[in-house]
RNA sequence: GGUCUGGUAGUUCAGUUGGUUAGAAUACCUGCCUGUCACGCAGGGGGUCGCGGGUUCGAGUCCCGUCCAGACCGCCA
């Protein structure tokens, strides 16, 4: 046995006994006469002590070489410390060594193996398993973990069953890039990682498991964000026989048992949003409602003025910043910089300030007057000292811009507590997105998502029109789930592909395992996938899901760790079958 | 694919208008230190200024290219 106690749990009430520790230095001092070491395990952190006097004196001689990191095992009596250390909950003993063994040496490592640590986002995850030693990182798997119970209980006391399915399966053109991995044995063909279980899940449906989850691991070959990483997981779940409503309801509660078991906040029902009101009020369809600065059009007030810009502008939409009057001249410019910048791309912001003395000043005074200014102070809810920003041009472009300027300004005036939780649900989404690039129509959600019943006349007419039974969970301006009804006849479920532009015969080789279950019973269905990486993180209250992830991959995707994605040799791709054309 | 920011000691960073031998903190090594716990004190070692090219009498500094990292846009059903 390398260990009595770990180095966490050691008190008063263990004074005089024997224990056996093991653990990493964390630190040594060595005053000469005494020599104090920090051992540290992942459980906490316990002082040892040698000293010339009640230590044998080739302890102390090995004691003197011990470097940080070095991975050691003691024994020795637990002692009240002569000077206590309140800050930390061993600080109060220590452990007199009478025998050292030092189990293995360590290089210096690169950097400190302290909670603020002196090493940058590079060398850490270069050596992810020292900084995995911290704290911080420590926790964040802790929590993770903590997380993925509550997840797996809640889940399994409703009657859900955690099936595995498969991680080699078959590309398909619609959505993300996948990951393909070849196949020895059927030369020339590729196997795809899923980007979701989704047609598994649905096929679970119609195989009678009524009620499934899996956290699983997804996969999708896109561009990396400080809250995206090409593998991910999910919390994927679909139950049979239920309707939108019974969705909303049970993974309402299931959101609620984690708020109030994570973070001890107790949410009451969550309000709801449809998508058009969500872009209308918010130009986003994951609203942060934390906190206000919805959007007030402004069209009717602001056009038919002799301001050109406004009058040829497709909507002209502001919103009224707390305590924004008081800015300076040179601070508005820089907010004006801020939305003209290119990830932004607005050409212009019109301001307005709402004077304390109930007058206004505006950057367009020579267009309107304080009649008018007045109307935009009240359809944007701006009080006295506030500044009105107003952004106008095409309508998505604008309400993006607005929206990102809303968000950023939020952050700054600190009114998104990471403390604070408002789930939101975004209903309605439209079942057909429009693709400048293909020029035809792509599912927003997923082919398998239904359209609402009395939208589907207008697939022919006005197919951008057609609303989906398909619902998004926002939590703090988060995405944090989403899901559908989903088709379950064949019928629909061809019309659908007809109009997202498969042939029938295009339908039939890609979906036409799913076309067939359709033929064979399957009930109504629909289910919801949380990003568990993204939902852990903002429980934790951070912005980047890299810390709640054991080994995460770079901007571009590489394991700077184990250095992957690598070159093969020629005898797998011999193997494999592939030329390599570069 | 694009925009922006950064790359200087093991690490985190400073480095002025282009000008002597490139600095600080921390880490590391040596010695001292009778209760340390961010220990303290004295001393020491440590640099391909990401890489390549250019301008210049002279480049860490300016220019061009390139690589790497981070944030964002596009992308992510």
């Amino acid at each position: 046995m390398y260990r009595s106690h770990s180095c966490g749990e050691l008190d008063t009430s263990n004074i005089n006994k024997e224990v056996t520790l093991a653990g990493w230095v964390q630190k040594t001092r060595d005053k000469g006469f005494m020599i104090w070491v920090d051992l540290r395990d992942r459980y906490g952190i316990t002082q040892l002590i040698f000293d010339e006097e009640r230590t044998p004196k080739d302890v102390v001689e090995i004691a003197k070489t011990l470097g940080r990191e070095f991975v050691i095992q003691v024994k020795g009596t637990v002692i009240e410390r002569e000077s206590k250390n309140p800050k930390i909950p061993t600080g109060e003993i220590e452990i007199l060594v009478k025998e050292l063994t030092i189990l293995n040496e360590a290089m210096v490592p690169p950097f400190t193996i302290e909670d603020e640590t002196d090493g940058g986002e590079d060398i850490r995850m270069k050596y992810r398993y020292l900084d995995i030693r911290r704290n911080p990182v420590k926790n964040s798997l802790l929590f993770r973990h903590q997380v993925a119970m509550q997840v797996r209980n809640y889940l399994s006391n409703k009657g859900f069953v955690e099936v595995e399915t498969p991680y080699l399966i078959k590309s398909t053109p619609e959505g993300a890039r996948d990951f393909v991995v070849p196949s020895r044995m059927n030369e020339g063909q590729f196997y795809a990682l899923p980007q979701s279980p989704q047609t598994f899940k649905q096929l679970l449906m119609v195989g009678g498991m009524d009620k499934y989850f899996q956290i699983v691991k997804c996969f999708r070959d896109e561009d990396l964000r400080a809250d995206r990483q090409p593998e991910f997981t999910q919390i994927d779940c679909e139950m049979a026989f239920v309707e939108q409503e019974d969705i909303l309801h049970i993974f309402e509660g299931f959101t609620r048992h984690l708020l109030k078991e994570i973070k001890g906040a107790e949410i009451g029902d969550f309000p709801r949003m449809t998508y058009d009101e969500a872009m209308k009020t918010y130009g986003n369809d994951k609203p942060d409602i934390r906190f206000g600065m919805k959007f007030g059009e402004l069209n009717e007030v602001a056009q038919h003025k002799d301001f050109k810009v406004f009058n040829d502008a497709e909507l002209v939409v502001g919103i009224a910043v707390p305590g924004g009057a008081s800015y300076t001249r040179k601070e508005i410019d820089k907010l004006v910089d801020w939305v003209k910048r290119p990830q932004i791309g607005a050409l212009g912001m019109v301001y307005v300030k709402c004077n304390e003395d109930g007058t206004y000043k505006s950057s367009v005074d020579k267009f309107y007057n304080q009649d008018d200014l007045a109307k935009w102070a009240e359809v944007t809810g701006a009080k006295a000292g506030d500044l009105i920003c107003v952004l106008s041009g095409q309508i998505n472009k604008v309400r993006a811009q607005l929206s990102a300027l809303r968000m950023e300004l939020a952050e700054r005036l600190g009114l998104r507590n990471p403390e604070e939780f408002a789930p939101l649900w975004v209903v309605d989404f439209p079942l057909l997105e429009w693709d400048e690039e293909t020029e035809r129509y792509h599912a927003m959600h997923h082919p398998f998502t239904s359209p609402k019943p009395e939208d589907i006349p207008l697939l022919d007419t006005k197919p951008g029109d057609v609303r989906a039974n398909a619902y998004d969970l926002v939590l703090n301006g988060n995405e944090i789930g989403g899901g559908s009804i989903r088709i379950h006849d064949k019928e629909t479920q061809a019309l659908m592909f007809d109009h997202l532009g498969f042939t029938p015969k295009e339908a039939k080789e890609q979906f036409g395992f799913l076309m067939d279950a359709f033929q064979y019973g399957a009930p109504p269905h629909g289910g919801i996938a949380f990003g568990f990486d993204r939902l852990v993180a903002i429980l934790g209250g951070q912005e980047t899901i890299r810390d709640f992830i054991a080994f995460p991959k770079n901007n571009s995707g590489r394991d700077v760790m184990i250095d992957a994605p690598a070159t093969i040799d020629n005898q797998q791709l011999k193997e494999l079958s592939i030329k390599l054309d570069l």
